[in-house]
DNA sequence: GCGTTTAGTGGGGAATTGTGGGAAAAGTTT
DNA sequence: AAACTTTTCCCACAATTCCCCACTAAACGC
């Protein structure tokens, strides 16, 4: 499980420490480190999953009956998808095109969400998370 | 239950002294120290959760059924969210992100709410108690 | 009132985490 | 094939977090 928010930042060589606490989820509840980056249709953010989880996703995507949104989906979420295997230090580096797609520049913000999680650009997600906060206000839970 | 209002302050590294009434209650009502604290939209103020609480509105949210409002409300609650434990001084250290979001900086409040308990900023606390007085002062009970 | 207990605070030191940079390895270009 | 760029791997330092001990002040009991 990926939770809680965390902040690090990237350094010159397009290089970012995944979060210690996301490192222990993958280890321990998948006993692998290895994760898959790729673009996310939803949000202007990228998410991140460990191997299994992924495997599991294109799973469903295959099983899927082809139209043109599917290709679309695929070609945004699959194309891009690449796995990773954070170095020594837990970093992983994000190419360029991704960083591009997510405009991270420097600050990057995790946010865990259950089975995966999201890397933002701090920028986008500050914004992103003042104008959830208004439409959060409106939504009364009982 | 958590009722009462206590103030304490956090030190130089981040930490803050849970109040002994609400560790009392954690401990006796549910057996587990755990806590989980996060964001809430309703006030800038955070909110801590003893563990099976939050496992509860964890439940009530995932069976919702999706909408721009849910999904903003998620954002702001679930991906902050985190389990605490208390050092054995019964402190926890307040990330920077929940600092900053409820601009927490020296004193901070803890107020009882029955299941839950909320964590805010002294000042912000007493400006919030102002309004409620002026509000409340044109209500008439009967 | 006086000793005893408990709560809150401060701080030291070890361990962990995040960051910067150097050098080897791999891949490109001319 | 040489020059160059990009990526990978490793080492080292700095900052943060964690865990423990100690002190002070308030609350409690007799």
């Amino acid at each position: 499980m990926f939770q809680g928010e965390f902040s690090n930042n990237m350094d010159d060589k397009g290089r970012v420490s995944i979060p210690a606490a996301f490192r222990d989820a993958l280890r321990t509840g998948h006993g692998d480190d290895r994760l898959v980056i790729t673009r996310t249709p939803y949000n202007p953010c990228l998410v991140a999953y460990p191997m299994r989880e992924w495997k599991k996703l294109q799973a469903r995507i295959a099983a899927m009956r082809p139209s043109p949104e599917l290709r679309a989906y695929k070609r945004i979420v699959i194309s891009s998808a690449q796995e990773y295997t954070p170095d020594r230090q837990g970093r992983v580096l994000i190419p360029q095109t991704l960083r591009d797609y997510s405009s991270i520049q420097k600050g990057v913000m995790f946010a865990g969400a259950g089975e995966f999680f999201e890397i933002w650009d701090k920028e986008s997600w500050d914004k992103q998370l003042e104008s959830d906060l208004a439409l959060a206000r409106n939504f009364e839970l009982d």
